[in-house]
RNA sequence: GGGGUCGUAGUUCAGUUGGUUAGAACGCCGGCCUGUCACGCCGGAGGUCGCGAGUUCGACUCUCGUCGGCCCCGCCA
């Protein structure tokens, strides 16, 4: 028997008795005539103390332990001298005087310690990933991603939703990112795609009858990465049949409720609230807000149209906007800081970015001279400026004004402290349009995917002005951060296929494409819509880490690389053959 | 595909205007030490300055290229 208790769960509870224990000596400290060693594993740490008096040879043997070494120890627990208790740790009231020490494993030295505190660069923590996961607050992560998973799970059951499986081997779509491909070797020369998600097959599982289903499954996309981006990587997916959207927002909503409270411990405001899309972009200037702080954008174009500033008027009658955001008590910053704020406008497609400093005397700018002083001051209450603000103005097309306040509003948050990072604000947004319109493509895409449902009250749009029509499609956003989404799903063939010609997809592309659905849905579908959660951004979440990296045991790179293994790699010339495969370099 | 940033001992980092022997801390190795817990003290080993080319009498330092990590744009529910 290797032991009878864990490490970290020893306690006053076991004081005079033997025990037993296995783990990775965290830490020696060797006193010459008595030796300390911190044993670790995966609940915790204790002191074990190697006493001659107790056993000259078991000391000795002490004396050859290193960093990271797997020891097994039998000894009596004792309650510690009162003057050397350790209240740091949870075990520091106690220890073990060994008896017995058997050596299971030595180990090299570690690149670097097995630290909480240690900084270590991305690189290294993921060429030696093994030794990264021992990491005691890194393993808390996971044993969180766990509780995490079986509390969905949990929450899931209790109402009805069965999980079901659905392929990872599947067909290759037109819509939405990149696919990875396999090779098929028994029909050369065709592929396989890894899912982006089990969208499709949900929802034919809804047409079979199974009423609720869900998953927590990986999903594929041959994108590249970000700090919330990897190739692959978890979603909570789920589906609901006879539902409809404030039915599945309330259920999400309670299930939101109740894991973060059961495994973090943390509560959330409820109901959740509720903005429409339009009222996001205008406000926030994005579709995700964060909605821990202020800043809000605000529209100044009626005003800029009857200024005497020729690029705001000239802008506004050519279709553009004016907006504004008050950077509180920025009106101490430099020119040369402005100028700063100025090239990151730049960089996020804006032209320029105008200001103007509240003082106590009024708006102070080079730009204040085309402006009468009734406009100054509508500019100042409209914004709510106070003596001390700095006033920024963004005017281009819409979308630009948006993308840049919008930006520049998370960073000027940032850089103002004005984030509470204990504070979770959730948000559903709803009532996003079902369409956009690509002027490159000329034609319409669907912004969810195209099997979302449009509003009924706008359906008498999708002929006249697609542009208008809404969708029964809704995210939730917390503290700015897309934790995932979902819709209504049309189940009517006529809209569907209404759908499809907008998006300018052939009759018989959509057959060859996902015939099988279109197919499916004609065979008595029922009204069915759900949900998918990004798994790993929620555990980011509740970790207070930014990047997924940190919440993926094995991660890849920028690149797409897995430093452990070094995947992806070069293959035998025989597996290529078996496959139907030349590789050619293309240049 | 593009922009930014970083790369020096096992690790984290410092390194002056381009100057001769590249440093610190932690870790590692050896010794001493019976109440430490980031133990302490003494001593020691450890470097292709990511790689390649160029400029120069001389390059860790300047230039160009290249490789890799990270952040972002494009791309992406």
């Amino acid at each position: 028997m290797f032991r009878t208790h864990l490490c970290g769960k020893i306690s006053e509870k076991n004081l005079d008795t033997e025990v037993t224990l296995s783990g990775w000596v965290h830490r020696r400290r060797d006193h010459g005539g008595l030796t300390f060693v911190d044993l670790r594993d995966r609940e915790g740490i204790i002191q074990i103390v190697f006493n001659p008096q107790l056993s000259e040879s078991v000391h000795q043997q002490a004396h050859a332990l290193r960093s990271e070494y797997v020891i097994q120890v039998t000894g009596k627990v004792a309650r510690r001298p009162k003057e050397t208790e350790n209240l740091n740790i949870p075990t520091g009231k106690v220890e073990v005087l060994a008896e017995a020490l058997t050596i299971l494993n030595r180990a090299k030295t570690p690149p670097f310690l097995i630290e909480d505190e240690e900084d270590i660069s991305d690189a290294l923590r993921l060429q030696y990933r093994y030794l990264d996961l021992r990491r005691p607050a890194v393993q808390q992560i996971f044993i969180r991603r766990h509780k995490l998973s079986q509390a969905i799970r949990q929450f899931l059951n209790d109402h009805q939703f069965l999980e079901l499986e659905t392929p990872s081997l599947t067909k290759s779509t037109p819509e939405g990112a990149r696919d990875f491909l396999v090779p098929s070797r028994l029909n050369p020369g065709n592929f396989y795609a890894l899912p982006q998600s089990p969208q499709l097959f949900k929802q034919i599982l809804m047409v079979s009858g199974f009423d609720r289903y869900y998953q927590i499954v990986r999903c594929f996309r041959d994108e590249d990465l970000r700090a919330d981006r990897q190739p692959e990587f978890t979603q909570i997916d789920l589906e609901m049949s006879f539902i409809e959207m404030d039915d599945i927002l309330s259920l999400m909503e309670e299930m939101i409720l109740r894991v973060f409270s059961e495994v973090c411990d943390r509560k959330l405001p409820s109901p959740f609230p509720r903005m429409t899309y339009a009222e996001a972009v205008s406000r926030f200037g994005t579709d995700k807000p964060d909605t821990r702080f202020g800043l809000e954008l605000v529209d100044l174009s009626e005003l800029a149209s009857r200024c005497d500033f020729k690029v705001f008027r000239s802008i506004v009658s050519k279709g553009g906007v004016v907006n504004g955001l008050n950077a509180k008590n920025l009106a101490r910053l430099s020119r040369k800081e402005i100028e700063n704020l100025t090239n990151e406008a730049i960089q996020r497609g804006a032209k320029g970015l105008a200001w103007m400093k509240v003082t106590e005397d009024g708006l102070e700018a080079p730009i204040t001279k085309f402006f009468s002083a009734a406009q100054l001051n509508e500019i100042k209450t409209t914004l709510e400026g106070e003596p001390g603000d700095l006033l920024l103005f963004v005017a281009d097309k819409t979308q630009v004004v948006h993308d840049v306040l919008g930006t520049l509003r998370l960073s000027l948050a940032k850089k103002l402290n004005l984030i509470d990072e204990k504070v979770f604000n959730p948000l559903w947004v709803t009532d996003f349009p079902l369409f956009e319109y690509d002027a490159a493509a000329k034609r319409y895409t669907a912004i969810h995917h195209p099997f979302t449902s449009p509003m009924d009250e706008d359906l008498p749009f999708l002929k006249s002005e697609p542009l208008k029509v809404r969708a029964k499609a809704y995210d939730l956003v917390v503290n700015g951060v897309e934790l995932g989404g979902g819709s209504i799903r049309i189940h009517q063939e006529e809209i569907q296929s209404q759908v499809f010609s907008l998006l300018g997809i052939a009759k018989e592309e959509a057959a060859e494409k996902f015939g099988f659905l279109l197919e499916a849905l004609q065979y008595g579908a029922p009204p069915h819509g759900g949900m998918a959660f990004g798994f790993d951004r929620m555990v980011a979440l509740l970790s207070g880490v930014e990047s997924i990296r940190e919440v993926i045991p094995f991660p890849k790179t920028q690149k797409g690389i897995c430093l452990m293994t070094s995947a992806p790699s070069d293959v035998d010339a025989r597996q290529l053959k078996e496959l139907h495969i030349k590789k050619e370099r293309i240049l």
